[in-house]
DNA sequence: ATGGTAGTTCAACTA
């Protein structure tokens, strides 16, 4: 089995700790973390190397940055959409073994409206065009990361109440939507799940204690990959420690 | 239409 996991780690430098012990407990093939906040010449190399994982990181100050650890050798294909230059840091497309590993870490959008909200929908064409050519190519590929979208109402704790805001708005569903349309699957969606699934919560009014959460970070599968999905589940155990990143990791499992 | 918390950086911004 081939195990990929994601997670928006929300500052590698003060979640150190979480990684390394969620690293030697899981032992994911893959990694693909969201939010580092790191410069390149901050990101911890060596405490990953010390646990056999190569890395790629594609990273910025204070905001942003995404990286992918992987126990084979990894290679940069990208770290942008062609014909998309943005400054900031949310793209690493990498092959590594025998699949490629698409980590995004799409824009929040802010509000429904907002010039953040129209980035994130134009950032959300870039992504369609970019994987639509992938599939086209006839990789076997995974999406990961923090889309910052909520698919449908069973992916929000309280859908009347978010229905039309950001994170839950028609456009950004119809972007998600767009991307299953290509044939892409929702790893989590494959199988049963006990309802009240989600993978980040609220840093404010207890909302984990609560468990009022959006999933909003995913796994997609190209479509031979998805045949080959064993399983898909949500780890809420790091959010539950001392100082945990608001978002909880996701992790799937491929036959080899 | 606001508040509640967290991270980065140091008053304010982003999430």
């Amino acid at each position: 089995m081939f195990k990929i996991a994601t997670w928006n780690v929300n500052s590698l430098r003060v979640r150190l700790p979480h990684v390394l012990d969620w690293l030697d407990a899981e032992r994911p093939d893959v990694l693909a973390l969201q939010e580092t906040k790191l410069q390149d010449r901050d990101f911890p190399l060596d405490a990953f190397r010390q646990r056999f994982y190569h890395a790629l990181h594609a990273g910025q100050k204070t905001y942003n940055g995404v990286a992918i650890l992987s126990r084979l050798p990894i290679s940069l294909i990208a770290d942008s959409f062609p014909g998309f230059d943005d400054p900031q840091r949310r793209v690493l497309h990498a092959q590594a073994g025998a699949i490629q590993v698409l980590n995004i870490y799409v824009p929040n959008g802010s509000e429904v409206g907002s010039e953040r909200f129209e980035y994130k929908l134009r950032w959300l064409g870039h992504l369609r065009r970019y994987t639509a050519g992938l599939i086209a190519a006839g990789a076997g590929f995974a999406v990961v990361g923090d889309f910052n979208i909520a698919p449908a109402p069973e992916d929000v704790h309280d859908p009347a109440t978010w229905e039309g805001r950001v994170l839950f708005s028609m456009p950004e569903r119809e972007a998600f939507s767009g991307l299953l349309q290509q044939g892409l699957v929702d790893c989590f969606r494959i199988f049963p799940q006990a309802p009240g699934g989600y993978t980040w919560w609220d840093y404010r009014a207890a909302a984990f204690r609560r468990n009022l959460g959006l999933r909003i970070d995913h796994i997609l599968a190209s479509p031979a990959l998805a045949d080959r999905c064993r399983s898909c589940r949500i780890d809420t155990g790091p959010r539950g420690l001392e100082r945990p990143s608001d978002h909880a990791p996701v992790m799937a499992e491929f036959e080899t």
